[in-house]
DNA sequence: ACCCACATGTAATGGGTTACATGATTTA
DNA sequence: TAAATCATGTAACCCATTACATGTGGGT
């Protein structure tokens, strides 16, 4: 079994074809959502341990002077990466999100802070879905857009909800 | 600065009042979000933790021959509480959604298996949705129903994206 | 020459998970 | 009275985070 982190790891690297640890980091470094910093301390053991599976096959990519290693993935990467995409029970879950986490909890607060708060995560989102589109697959972009209108719409509800 | 799931549980013992670790564990558990399983390993300590700041006062609330201890919220652990409540740069972050996360690799595999995949997710978020409401307050309900409802739109916007 | 981004890691720490231990209380 | 649930923890493990160490290469 993949953990979440590894499994988009190994989906990155089958994507490219061959990766090194740096490649995959930066990706979830840069990436917009937050959830996972793409730290080397993260990324590194990760690949580590997937070659130590089996689920990928390091290779020397020299260049320049530098050592540098290039990871492919292989075919029990692949078995085990399609097990991970495609479970469903899994898929389906709420996930964590910061917003409902704490929705439930507003009552604690007076009104005008709630109201305060809710215009204030509204500004900071809308102004998040007008920056310039990060690195990616325009495929990516296109997912990463219909999430943040999902959530728009969701923000639009939720006076309504919170009153 | 509170982690999310000190937060969540903090808020939860400011609105019951008192409560002791037990109960805060089997909110979690019960939550319809499969993200925090709510096990004593991770509470019991958390609540510690707390107390050990300053921001719960613990009283033994002995009931039986059995020791027990409650625990309310103090003057330091409001502040802590509201700081991490009306935080909005965190409640807006993109926190992690399991289906977005694998979304993006969905290319890998052919489009019957993605379309597949997207059906059962439908399928059981929809059974998800219809199942009796988790025990809670109908503020808390009605915060989930949004959310539900917001999901299942971008659900059906997903067909678009993906082809 | 100097600074910054690229690049590859390791070490210490924090905190959540599963699994286990132990005992009290309720219910069939 | 046996089983299930309530209740309170602890122990070992896993893995992501921050911070650090070390070196390369390009731009000013």
């Amino acid at each position: 079994m993949l953990t979440n982190l590894e499994g988009a790891a190994l989906a990155e690297i089958a994507s490219r074809g061959a990766a090194t640890s740096y490649a995959i980091a930066r990706v979830f470094a840069r990436s917009p959502s937050e959830y996972w910093s793409g730290s080397a301390g993260a990324v590194y053991p990760l690949i580590k341990r997937l070659a130590a599976r089996g689920l990928l096959q390091p290779s020397a990519a020299a260049e320049g002077r530098r050592q540098r290693l290039d990871y492919q993935i292989t075919d029990a990467g692949r078995v085990a990466l399609e097990e991970w995409l495609l479970d469903a029970q899994s898929a389906a879950g709420m996930g964590f999100d910061p917003l409902r986490t704490r929705l439930g909890h507003l009552h604690l607060v007076s009104p005008e802070k709630r109201e305060d708060f809710l215009m204030q995560v509204r500004a900071i989102s809308e102004a998040f879905a007008q920056r310039p589109a990060f690195e990616g697959e325009p495929r990516m972009i296109a997912i990463h857009q219909s999430w943040l209108k999902a959530r728009a719409m969701w923000l639009a509800m939720l006076d309504a909800v919170i009153k």
